[in-house]
DNA sequence: TGTATGCAAATAAGG
DNA sequence: ACCTTATTTGCATAC
């Protein structure tokens, strides 16, 4: 948290002046040296450029997500935002923003390969800081006990908000279709192990705590939750494998999305009532479970903004937690452990790039899209980042690349660009669109005036 | 201060 | 060992 800076930089506009090849210029068929930046939001009118609507889009990505509003700030005010998720949500519609700078792309695009280092962009050259994330496990949980330990000095029952309730009805469910998807079996992710919990006494399911019994006892209630035991009676996650479980397969527990619905209602409520805060059952989930989330997939589980598949996955965890919260007798005890669970968090920590290494990463993408191995650690070396860390980067860049070049009439405007010699993860859409011009700051595109 | 959100890093799954 | 594609998840920050 001492680090506050970051996206702001990021989203500065990185005042790298890739001086454009004249490769680019030609083949987007305007004059280089026209760059323009934009602030952020100068987009005259990114709706238009970039809305659903205009694209006829063939598919959308199968991301499923809650298309009613997210549960409202039901104790507060509740409809300040409630219409953004009124609809399927795509794809972020265009890039971030971040990256005004003009970046040679379509030199890149016609010598994608020998990646020298670019423009003397080296760690040292440009006085790279640290590449923000890579703290390593202390850090993470010194922080984590920083944060529990905070926790404990400000929680107090006296606190807790009561009486917290639900006025309004939640919109009616969305996917009558996927009514009967198998529900998570609560067992593959959540560390079942319910010993794992240590200074609770699981109770049964209970009614006493207003869950939807109907709801969660038919279907995915028994599994995760309550249970001591494991939730899956038929012996053993089999499909170890899939660590992030899902609600996939076989499993003959299925959830609606009623009640899945209704349960983020109930774990909002009963965590308002009880005295957490997202965070904090984010890192109880940790601590008690051994698989720790953000405020932020809290937040969005809590406002069904995750997918289904991914509500699924968490519920039965989450479950467990409101629960435990819910039968223990005093919930902060919950929290008042020596360590957090051994396995706490799996998942890397997320890198935080720098500006800078980002335009040099960008740099090097445009000169090598699809760098090799060598290249790689290269790149790593000079960057100063885990080779796997800029692996990633690519293979994300490439991704976000074909995901802004492909959602346009494809064909023809695919033939075309790839005409002007552009692979197709680098093709800057954004001139399909504009009929070559372009108004919006794209990363890794040149932004040419007209 | 807690929650919501944009962007993108990390991961999963299937080559 | 690495790619692509789809998806999950968290950091930073706006609200």
């Amino acid at each position: 948290m001492s680090e506050k800076s970051p996206q702001n930089l990021e989203c500065q506009s990185m005042p790298y002046d890739f001086s454009m090849p004249s490769t680019s210029s030609q083949a987007l068929g305007q004059e280089a040296g026209a760059h323009f930046q934009l602030p952020h939001g100068g987009l005259t009118d990114p709706s238009s450029l970039y809305s659903k609507a205009s694209y006829n889009l063939p598919s959308a990505p199968a991301q499923a997500f809650f298309p009613f509003p997210h549960v409202p700030g039901d104790y507060r005010a509740a409809d300040t935002q409630g219409g953004d998720f009124g609809q399927p949500k795509h794809w972020y519609p265009f890039a971030a923003p971040e990256y005004t700078g003009q970046i040679p792309g379509a030199a890149a695009a016609a010598q994608p390969t020998n990646p020298s280092p670019p423009i003397g962009e080296t760690r040292e050259q440009i006085g790279l800081q640290e590449v923000k994330s890579e703290r390593n496990d202390d850090d993470e949980y010194s922080t984590e006990m920083r944060a529990l330990h905070a926790y404990q000095s400000q929680q107090t029952p006296a606190a807790m908000p009561h009486g917290v309730f639900y006025p309004s009805p939640w919109n009616p469910p969305f996917w009558p279709s996927i009514t009967h998807m198998p529900a998570a079996a609560a067992d593959n992710q959540s560390p079942s192990t319910s010993s794992s919990s240590p200074s609770m006494s699981p109770s049964p399911p209970n009614n006493s705590n207003g869950l939807p019994g109907a709801a969660f006892s038919a279907a995915g209630g028994s599994q995760a939750a309550a249970g001591p035991q494991p939730q899956n009676p038929a012996g053993p996650s089999r499909s170890s494998g899939s660590s992030s479980g899902a609600c996939s397969d076989s499993d003959e527990e299925a959830i609606t999305s009623e009640e899945l619905e209704q349960f983020a209602k109930q774990l909002k409520h009963k965590r308002i009532t009880l005295g957490f805060t997202q965070a904090d059952v984010g890192l109880a989930l940790g601590n008690l479970y051994g698989k720790m989330f953000s405020q932020t997939t809290i937040c969005r589980f809590e406002a069904l903004q995750l997918s289904f598949k991914n509500m699924c996955k968490l519920k039965p965890l989450l479950q467990r937690w409101l629960n435990d919260a819910e039968n223990s007798e005093n919930p902060q005890d919950m929290y008042k452990i020596e360590r957090p669970h051994p396995e706490t968090r799996k998942r890397k920590r997320r890198t935080c790039l720098e500006g800078p290494v980002r335009s040099a990463l960008e740099s090097y993408f445009f000169k090598s899209p699809k760098p090799n191995t060598q290249q790689l650690t290269h790149i790593s070396g000079d960057l100063g980042l885990q080779r796997d860390v800029v692996r990633v980067w690519f293979c994300n860049r490439r991704q976000k690349g074909k995901r802004l070049a492909l959602p346009v009439k494809e064909e023809e405007e695919e033939a075309a660009a790839l005409e002007q010699g552009y692979p197709l993860y680098m093709c800057p859409d954004i001139l399909k669109h504009t009929g070559g011009h372009c108004d919006v700051p794209h990363p890794g595109w040149v932004i040419c005036g007209v």
